[in-house]
This record gives structure tokens, C-alpha cells and sequence, in this order.
DNA sequence: AGCACGCCGACT
DNA sequence: GTCGGCGTGCTC
């Protein structure tokens, strides 16, 4: 008896559950769960049936009452335990609060594609192989013999090296499997992590990067934001390392971020070299990998993992330090869809964490900066820069009245020589890629302009076409006006191709090398090519901001900056502390070895009260000042801003629907909220739609959400993209 | 986002 | 007379 009402209580028991599928649609779905399944936990993925279709969605409530006569059965239940748990389930409810986004849809973000597409989670072993006969030879394979050799070097550094690793360099695995059978090398059965771990010695470390290593080792177990400043060269990268030995040795895991185009193989190397495995995850690699690094790292079989942006939704068995490099970088920030910031993320995940988070940047964002101020976050600071090399001199070419040879004065002409006849390398930056921006109709005045989008089309040379930089689109350069018919069109402005070209023909005796996004794309040697400026000879390079980041040019004497002003002269209320920051980070390429660097900045406007500030007081009085302008124009970071974004086909439909957001919002907004617009996007039209925006500035956080809240889902014509942007990172 | 239902033009 | 255009509306 007691049994069957025990029987009874179960079968009564509320077996309905919410679930949030992956679709724009900010509601969650109520199912019932079939009698012979479980209750799934919350977080685990589901089969659902949705409308006409299947979908994978999460369960994120359980035990619910439905106001739905009867909500659909779920068809399966894919994780017994949960996909989600508990910090990472919790930053997904806060994403879709804060970013005003669907929960499905920042659940099905937070997940690698894999597990969004329900795969079930399977940790492949890898494996690991030792040399057990160093000896073996065998004249007739000399792969076999190459195999050996390749690992017998290695074995000072690796006791043991993952099948992964050999197949990477250039061995197959009917190889490896063959020497197994012949005993020549075993295999080894678990990741044999912690072997590997602490390998090469932590350099000496100056009394600053001391200061911060304790700092942060201080602030182990408790959460504290900590601003590494460090000038390019002060050897951050020693201070993330050094700080991570006390944490890896207690067996906690580290986060590493890096921006998208710092993720390469010698980053890599150097954390794999001091601490052994180390994971990586980067847009280069496959579902199946990803998932992979993603299973390792939550069952704490991984205890370095180094990703970008998407990196930040890694679950960790025991995460104890996170580390943000080039926080100022602007591709921590989604560009569309779910528009997160993985900085603020970070910071959000070592909060409920409970611990510490090193942002590091020479040139810190100026909200990490107003964060300083506020005394929310900790400064640390590498003024100098390791083994005594000198900061580089600053030096102002003022353009005007000046005729200029495809770009470059006079002056710079004979600066560059100077420095060539030095033996020195010189670097000439200049932020736009192709031969010239336009192609002007000497005649008319006609320019070729991209038919889908407001933009003029980028002349390039080998392969010689048009491209815009905004669609891609391309086609053949004109040899005719298409306005007037006349022959007389002529490259306006200046692009890399075009600086190489010049310089060419001003310096023929040296070699010249161009790094950009054309160059790099189709020429898989950049690294060679790195090597070989890096042995040291005169050369010059030319390129846009790919080589402002990250690489390292020991013997650069010569900074060129040849046009200081589109940056500053932008709308965007940001592109003056974008610019400062890419001009202190390609200055950072100069004299980073015994020999002194000189950077020369090309402008029509030397006197510039940003760009004076910049290189009289350097970035932090640059900073310090434009955290002032922020104030008194009342702009992030000072107070907290959302941009709606909406583009069609038909213009009027974008710029409509956001007349009614606005409409709606001032409505509600009795209190003190601006909101400026609509106006055309920078680019009103790309690929055929035009783009608008409003923007919201808000005196408090709460009051901006608020707002956003009030605006509900407003009607949404089919043909109309829209998007809520919170700390929109291009704001003009 | 999918996907289907729903009313108006050129085809076996 | 049907196949099919994509406009509108829903998804527990």
C-alpha cells in the first residue's frame, strides 16, 4: 500500500520542464518528459520537437507548471549529466540579461559547434609514445630511422611526445604503428601532463615584474583585477608566466586569452616550452578538436589552455588565474550575432570564480584605465623595458606645404636612408591595404565607386582588379572613364602595394618586404619571411597593423608612421585612443634590442593636440586626457552605452523601424536617457542594404537596461536585420 | 531562424 | 486547370 502511493507521488510528480532552443526568440518552451525517461538535469542538451521540426535545445528549469494544456513530450535526452553547469549556466543567464539575447541562442554560443549539434561527449585518449630503443635503425627505411632520430632529440625536452605531435611533423601514423609492433617505441597510456610540467628555468626577473608577480600571487584564491601596464619589450609575457608556475604547481588551471592575430606557433612554443601541454583554441582548428581541448579542459586533464575570444566559454574542473593579453585589443569583441565582449566576460567568470584576472596591455583600454581610477581594478606597471634597451624617440614630420613622393617627404626620405646606411631595419606603416584607395577620373571627376555598397573600390596590383574592401566584390580595373569615356583615370592616395612600389624604387638595394592582410593571405612563408628580416640585415618592411602586433623585430631602428591623421580625424568618438593605441604599439617595434629605435609620424596636423599629448606625455597622459573629453561629452567608459543597429534592402524600413525604437524608448524615458538618431551607419551601404543606428547613452547601467527591457521585441518587418549592441565597440 | 500556409502569374 | 513566387505568422 505504502508502495503504491509512493507509485502514485512519482507519477504526479511534475514532469514538465522548460527548455531554450537556438532561435531568436527570447521566450523558453515548456516539455513534458515521457514516463520511462528521467528528469534531465539543468543544462543537459535535449532533442525537442520544435514547430515542424527537431531541434537541440537545453533544459534550464525543471519540476515547472505550465500554463500549456500539454506541452510536446521531449524526444531524447542527450546528456545524462548537463552540457552547462553551474558558473558557465550562470554566465549564460547574465549574457542574455546583460546583451538583451535570446537565452537559446547565447547557450547555443557558449557550446562548441560540435555539442551544438548534439554529438555526444566522447574524450578521445591521445596518444603518447617513449623511445625505448634509441639505437634502432634500419638502412632500408629511412623514415623509420628519421622517426627515431626526430625523437631521441627531443628527449631531453619531452620524455615522452604525443602521437599528434609526430604526425604533425611529418611522420604517419602506419609509421608509428609499425615501430610499435617492433618495440621501438612504446606507447604510454595516460597524458603524461604532469611530467612535462616546469621544464625550462623562469628568466631573471626585474624588480617591477617581482612587484607584479607577487601582486598577483597575492591575490591568489580572491578575486581582483589586476592592470598589467607594461611598455612593449618589459617582458609581460615573463610576468603571465612566472605568475602561473604558483598556480599550476597547486594544481589549479590557467585561462590565457590572446587576440585573434597573436595566436600562432610561437606563442604557443613559449608557454609549451616552460610548462609542457599546453591546449589551444583558435578558428583554425576543427569541431572535433575543439570539442576535444573543450572536454580536457573540464575534466582537468588540460592545465594551460591559450584561445582567443570564443576561448572564454572554456568550462574548468579548477580555474585559479585568467589571463587577458593586449586587453585593449578590438577582437575580444563579437562583431555581430551574440555581441560579448570576452574581456568583460573574463571579468564576469574570475567574479563568481572568485578569482584573480591579469589584464595586460601597453596601451590599456580606457576602461580598463577609468576601472583603475575607480579603484575597482589594481594597476601594475612595467615602465621599463628588459635588459635596459631604451625607449624610442618620437619625431614629427609636418606635411604641410610639403610635395610628397607617393606618400613620403623629403625629410623621411633621408631619415629612412640614413637609417639604411646605419645597417638598421625600417618599418613603414600605413593603415590601408592595396595601390590606392580610388581611382579618380582626371577629366570628370568621376570615381569608381562599388556598385552595392557606399564605398570606392581599392585599386590593386598583382592581381591587378578593383576590390572593395567592404563586399569583396572585384572586377577588372576601367581603362576608360565610365562617366565620360575618357582615358585620363588616375590611382589617387596611397596603399601598401603602393608604398612598396615607392620605396622600391627610392632604395633598390634593399630587400623590401610588405605583410598584409593580401600578402599573408596567399603567401603561406610569413614566418620565413619573419626569419629572414630577423637575421638581422637592412631592410624595410611595409604594412599595415599586422605588423604593429605582436612579432618581434630586434633590429628595427626605424618607426615610420606615415599618416598620423585619418585616425584622429574620425567621427568615432573611440578612433583617437584606437589610433594612440596603434601608434604606441608600432613605435613598440623600434630599438627593442641595444640599439635605440627613432619613430617619425607623418601629419598635416603636427600640431594636434592628441597627437602632441601622445608624444610629449605618452599613452597614459594621451589616456588621462581623452578620459576628461569622455567625461565632460559624457561617453563610455564614463557612462554606459547601447547602439541599435538595423539594415534592409529598402532603407526606409530600417530607418522606420528604428524611428519607432526610439519612439518607444523616449516614451518610457522619462528620466535622462539620450538617444541620438537614427542616423546612416559609416558605411550607410553595404552590400546592397542600408544600415542605420541609434544610440542610447544612459546614466546608469540599470537605467540603460531598463530601456532596452522596455523595448520589448518590437515588431520586426521579415526583410529587416536588426541588433541590440551593448558597449558597442564602433560607436562613430 | 526554419518552415508551412496562403493567395496570384506562366506552364505541362 | 496546376507549380511556385515569397509575404506573414508560429514555434511549448
Amino acid at each position: 500500500m505504502a508502495q503504491l502511493s509512493v507509485e502514485c507521488l512519482m507519477s504526479q510528480a511534475n514532469r514538465i520542464i522548460q527548455v531554450a532552443v537556438p532561435r531568436p526568440l527570447h521566450a523558453v518552451y515548456d516539455y513534458s518528459v515521457p514516463e520511462d525517461m528521467p528528469i534531465p538535469n539543468v543544462g543537459a542538451r535535449l532533442s525537442v520537437p520544435f514547430g515542424r521540426t527537431q531541434t537541440i535545445g537545453v533544459c534550464v528549469n525543471v519540476d515547472v507548471t505550465s500554463p500549456h494544456k500539454s506541452p510536446k513530450p521531449i524526444n531524447e535526452i542527450i546528456d545524462d549529466d548537463a552540457a552547462i553547469t553551474g558558473e558557465l549556466l550562470d554566465l549564460a543567464h547574465w549574457m542574455s540579461a546583460y546583451y538583451h539575447h535570446p537565452l537559446g541562442e547565447v547557450l547555443a554560443t557558449i557550446l562548441p559547434n560540435a555539442a551544438r549539434k548534439g554529438l555526444p561527449f566522447v574524450l578521445e585518449e591521445e596518444d603518447f609514445w617513449h623511445l625505448a630503443n634509441a639505437q634502432y635503425t634500419n638502412a632500408r627505411a629511412p623514415k623509420q630511422t628519421a622517426l627515431v632520430e626526430y625523437m631521441s632529440q627531443h628527449l631531453a625536452e619531452y620524455p615522452v611526445i604525443a602521437g599528434k605531435a609526430l604526425v604533425e611533423a611529418g611522420f604517419s601514423r602506419a609509421m608509428i604503428n609499425k615501430l610499435a609492433e617492433l618495440e621501438v617505441i612504446t606507447r604510454v597510456s595516460a597524458a603524461p601532463r604532469r611530467a612535462l610540467a616546469a621544464k625550462a628555468p623562469a628568466l631573471d626577473a626585474s624588480a617591477e615584474q617581482h612587484a607584479a608577480i607577487d601582486a598577483i600571487e597575492a591575490a591568489a584564491g580572491r578575486f581582483e583585477v589586476l592592470l598589467l601596464e607594461g611598455v612593449t619589450g618589459s617582458g609581460k609575457t615573463e610576468v603571465y608566466l612566472q605568475s602561473m608556475a604558483p598556480v599550476l604547481a597547486r594544481g589549479g588551471q590557467v585561462m590565457v586569452l590572446v587576440p585573434e592575430i597573436a595566436l600562432t606557433p610561437q606563442t604557443l612554443a613559449r608557454f609549451e616550452k616552460r610548462f609542457g601541454q599546453v591546449g589551444m583554441l583558435h578558428s583554425a582548428l576543427t569541431d572535433k578538436q575543439r570539442l576535444q581541448t573543450w572536454l580536457r579542459c573540464r575534466d582537468g586533464e588540460l592545465n594551460i589552455l591559450i584561445g582567443t575570444r570564443s576561448a572564454v566559454f572554456t568550462p574548468f574542473k579548477q580555474l585559479d588565474l585568467i589571463i587577458v593579453d593586449e586587453e585593449h585589443d578590438s577582437s575580444y569583441k563579437q562583431q555581430e550575432g551574440l555581441r560579448y565582449s570576452a574581456r568583460d566576460l573574463t571579468a564576469k567568470r574570475a567574479h563568481s570564480l572568485g578569482i584573480p584576472l591579469v589584464l595586460g596591455s601597453a596601451t590599456p583600454s580606457l576602461e580598463s584605465l577609468y576601472n583603475v581610477s575607480r579603484k575597482r581594478y589594481t594597476l601594475l606597471k612595467l615602465p621599463h623595458r628588459a635588459g635596459g634597451a631604451s625607449m624610442p624617440s618620437y619625431h614629427l614630420i609636418d606635411l604641410r606645404g610639403q610635395t610628397l613622393q607617393d606618400g613620403f617627404s623629403r625629410t623621411l626620405i633621408d631619415v629612412i636612408r640614413h637609417h639604411l646606411t646605419a645597417k638598421g631595419q625600417v618599418l613603414i606603416y600605413l593603415n590601408r591595404r592595396g595601390f590606392a584607395p580610388t581611382l579618380l577620373c582626371q577629366s570628370c571627376g568621376w570615381q569608381c565607386h562599388c556598385s552595392d555598397c557606399d564605398a570606392k573600390l581599392t585599386l590593386h596590383r598583382s592581381p591587378a582588379q578593383m576590390i572593395c574592401h567592404h563586399c569583396m566584390l572585384k572586377f577588372q580595373i576601367p581603362e576608360l572613364c565610365e562617366h565620360c569615356g575618357q582615358p585620363n583615370l588616375l590611382p589617387v592616395g596611397l596603399g601598401t602595394q603602393r608604398a612598396e612600389d615607392a620605396v622600391e624604387a627610392l632604395f633598390p638595394e634593399v630587400p623590401i618586404y610588405r605583410v598584409d592582410r593580401d600578402t599573408t593571405r596567399t603567401n603561406r612563408q610569413l614566418g620565413e619571411q619573419l626569419d629572414k628580416i630577423n637575421e638581422g640585415s637592412s631592410c624595410i618592411m611595409v604594412g599595415t597593423q599586422m605588423l604593429a602586433k605582436g612579432h618581434h623585430f630586434p633590429s628595427v631602428t626605424l618607426v615610420v608612421v606615415l599618416n598620423a591623421d585619418s585616425g584622429f580625424l574620425s567621427p568615432d568618438f573611440r578612433a583617437p585612443e584606437r589610433t594612440a593605441q596603434l601608434v604606441v604599439q608600432v613605435a613598440g617595434r623600434a630599438g627593442r634590442a641595444e640599439r635605440p629605435g627613432e619613430v617619425w609620424i607623418q601629419s598635416y596636423q603636427p600640431d594636434n593636440p592628441m597627437l602632441t599629448r601622445l608624444i610629449e606625455d605618452g599613452y597614459d597622459g594621451f589616456a588621462q586626457e581623452e578620459l576628461k573629453t569622455r567625461e565632460e561629452a559624457g561617453l563610455p567608459p564614463i557612462l554606459p552605452m547601447a547602439m541599435l543597429r538595423a539594415e534592409s534592402e529598402d532603407g526606409r524600413l530600417a530607418l522606420d523601424f528604428l524611428q519607432t525604437c526610439k519612439n518607444t524608448l523616449t516614451s518610457m524615458g522619462r528620466n535622462q536617457v539620450e538617444v541620438m538618431g537614427p542616423i546612416p551607419a559609416p558605411m550607410a551601404r553595404i552590400a546592397n542594404r542600408f544600415r542605420y543606428q541609434l544610440m542610447l547613452i544612459a546614466p546608469s547601467r540599470s537605467q540603460l537596461h531598463q530601456l532596452l527591457h522596455g523595448l520589448g521585441r518590437p515588431k520586426v518587418p521579415a526583410q529587416l536585420r536588426w541588433s541590440i549592441d551593448v558597449d558597442p565597440y564602433d560607436a562613430l
